[in-house]
DNA sequence: ATTGTCCATGGCAACGTTGCCGGAAACAAT
DNA sequence: ATTGTTTCCGGCAACGTTGCCATGGACAAT
C-alpha cells in the first residue's frame, strides 16, 4: 500500500496552505483564480484521491451501511442487490455480513459494524436468535435501524416484509382448490415470524374451509434442504398420510420434492405441494411449484431507502 | 447516532492524561495497577468502544477487504460465504459490492473501494470487463489483490480458479461415454477465461474421440437463463440438430431444459445434457444434471487467505 | 495621508487515537 | 547530600481533512 498524495503534498509544491489547497479542491469560495486553476491541475496529476477516513472522523459519519443476514439464497441475494443498488447511487457503500444462521456470528457481526461506525443497519435475524440485546443496542446508539424479512416484532423499528399471512393463505387456498383434503405443512423454526405468519394463513383458510387438521401434519424444522428432505419422509410413512404439503419455503419445497421423487410417489396426482418465495429454479421443477410471488429486489430497495 | 465514548472522556473523569488511559486500555506497561483497574471499570460502565476510524487513519489501515463480484448466484454466493468466514476470522470486515455484470458498476465499485482504502481487494470480473486499467489501478497502489473465478489472464496478480479445462474434460467425456455423437456447447461471452477454458476441454475431448464439430452446435451467450433458452431453441430447431448439450453454467443448463421440456423431447433419451457448478437444485432435476463437482465455499476460504 | 473595504491566503484547532520523550516522585546506592 | 534507577504519568506530535478567524496587501473613499 502506497501512501496517498495528500492535500499536503500539493500545498508543499504549490508553496501554499493547506486551507487554501482544501478551499481550491472544493470549489469554496476565497480562492484566486490562477490558485484554483494550479492546484486543481496538480491534482490531476498526482491523482489525488481525498482521504475518506479523515473525513470520516470529521464529520462522524461513514458513508457505510451495514446489512446482516443469515444467509446468501436467492432471495436474499436479490434482496441484497436491491439495497446494493439504492446505496450506490446514494453514494453509500454497504457492508454485507452472514450470520450463516448462527447466533454467535450474528453477535460478532453487529459487534464489528458497530464500531466500524456505519451509518445504518439493515438486518435480517438468524434463525437461532431469540435474544435481541445486541439490536437493542443499536437502538440506544440512534444509528438508524431497518429489520426485514425476518422481524422482530417486539422492537419498534422500520420493519419491511412480505405479507407471509396473505401469503400463507394463497398458497394453501391453492392446494384446497385442487382439492387436496390433508394437507400438511412444512414450517421454520417456531421463533421466526416469517414462518408463523405462513403457518397462520394456513391454519386460517384449514378452518375457513372445514378441513379438521392432524397436528402430526405440522413439522417445523430448520430453513435446509436436507432436514426439509427427512421431514417428508416422515410425513410419507405416517399412517395417516397427507395427501399434500405446504412447504414454507421454496427451500424446504425442494427437499419435499427429492423425498417425494424417492417415495415413488407422482406429484400432483398422489401428493400436492406448493412452495413459497419464487426461486428461479422452480420454474424447472415437474409440475412447478406454485410459488407465490415476491419482488425480493424491489423490497431490498424499499429497505435501503429508509 | 449518539456520540460514542471516549478516551478522553475517560481521562477528564478520572482526572489522567489521554495517554495513560490509553496504555491502560491495552495493557500496555507503565500503568499502576490502581488505575488500571479504575480506567478498566469506567470503560467498561461507559460502554467505551474504541473509534476504529481514528486508528485507521493513524495506522493507514482499515481491516476491510472489498470484493466486487458479478452476482450473487449460487456458486458465487458460497465463495462470498467462505470469503466471509476467514475474514471473520482474521478481523477482517468484507465489504462486497456487485457490478450487476456492468462494466461501468464495476468502476464505480472499485473506485469507491479505493477510496474507502480496503486493505485488499478480491475481484471476479464482469462479463462485460474487456479493459482493464481500473483493475491496474489498484496494482499501482500496491494494495494486495486477488482474482478469482473470472480471471483475467494478461494480469499478473495472484488467481484462484478451478481447473476449468479439467472440468471441460469431463463434461463432455460424460456426454460421449453415454454415446452422444452431436454435442453442442452452449458457452459465456467469449472473453472470459472460465467459459473458454471450459469450451476447450469440450474441443479437445471432441478431437480425441474424433467427434467431427459442427460450428453451428456452438454458441456462446450470456450468463443468463433466458438467453439460454432462447439459444436452445435454436439448437433444437436445427436441421442437424445436436443430440446432447453441454452447458457450461448450470444456470445456463437450467434455461436449456426449459426449452427441452417446451420442445417434448425427453432427457436423457432423445437429449443428453450436462451443467457445470453443481447448484444444489440440480439435483432435482430429472435426471440429475451430472455437475462437475466444485467445492466453491473452499475456493473462497482459499482466496480470502491470500 | 488616513481610514475603510475587499480579496486571497495562512494559522490553528479539532476529530480520536497512539508513540515517543521527558519529568516528577519515591527510593536505593554511593 | 549527591547520583542513579524505577515506576508512573503527562505533553506533544502525528494521521488527513475542514472550519473559523486572523492577517496582509491592494485599492478606493474620505
Amino acid at each position: 500500500m502506497e501512501k496517498q498524495t495528500t492535500i499536503k503534498d500539493i500545498a508543499i509544491a504549490l508553496r501554499l496552505s493547506t486551507s487554501t489547497v482544501s478551499r481550491a479542491l472544493r470549489d469554496a469560495s476565497d480562492v484566486g483564480q490562477e490558485t484554483r486553476r494550479a492546484v486543481k491541475a496538480l491534482a490531476e496529476e498526482l491523482d489525488y484521491q481525498p482521504n475518506k477516513l479523515a473525513l470520516s472522523l470529521l464529520k462522524n459519519q461513514t458513508n457505510t451501511i451495514g446489512v446482516i443476514i443469515p444467509n446468501l439464497d436467492y432471495v436474499l441475494s436479490q434482496m441484497v442487490r436491491g439495497i446494493d443498488e439504492v446505496a450506490l447511487e446514494a453514494g453509500y457503500t454497504v457492508m454485507v455480513c452472514q450470520s450463516d444462521e448462527s447466533f454467535g456470528r450474528e453477535i460478532v457481526n453487529t459487534k464489528r459494524l458497530l464500531d466500524s461506525l456505519v451509518d445504518g443497519f439493515i438486518v435480517s435475524v438468524s434463525s437461532e436468535t431469540m435474544v435481541y440485546e445486541h439490536i437493542k443496542k443499536i437502538q440506544t446508539k440512534k444509528i438508524p435501524l431497518v429489520l426485514f424479512d425476518r422481524v422482530i416484532d417486539s422492537i419498534n423499528v422500520p420493519k419491511i416484509r412480505l405479507d407471509n399471512l396473505e401469503g400463507g393463505r394463497l398458497a394453501t387456498q391453492h392446494l384446497v382448490d385442487q382439492g387436496y383434503k390433508k394437507i400438511a405443512l412444512l414450517g421454520g423454526p417456531e421463533n421466526l415470524t416469517v414462518s408463523n405468519d405462513r403457518k397462520e394463513g394456513y391454519l386460517q383458510i384449514l378452518k375457513q374451509n372445514k378441513i379438521k387438521l392432524d397436528k402430526n401434519h405440522i413439522i417445523h424444522c430448520d430453513f435446509n434442504q436436507d432436514y426439509a428432505y427427512i421431514a417428508t419422509k416422515e410425513l410419507l410413512s405416517m399412517k395417516n398420510r397427507p395427501d399434500a404439503i405446504f412447504a414454507i419455503s421454496d427451500r424446504l419445497a425442494i427437499g419435499a420434492m427429492l423425498a417425494i421423487k424417492e417415495s415413488g410417489l407422482k406429484i400432483p396426482k398422489d401428493i400436492g405441494i406448493v412452495g413459497f418465495n419464487n426461486e428461479p429454479v422452480t420454474k424447472l421443477l415437474t409440475p412447478s411449484i406454485s410459488s407465490v410471488e415476491m419482488f425480493a429486489f424491489e423490497i431490498g430497495k424499499a429497505t435501503a431507502k429508509m
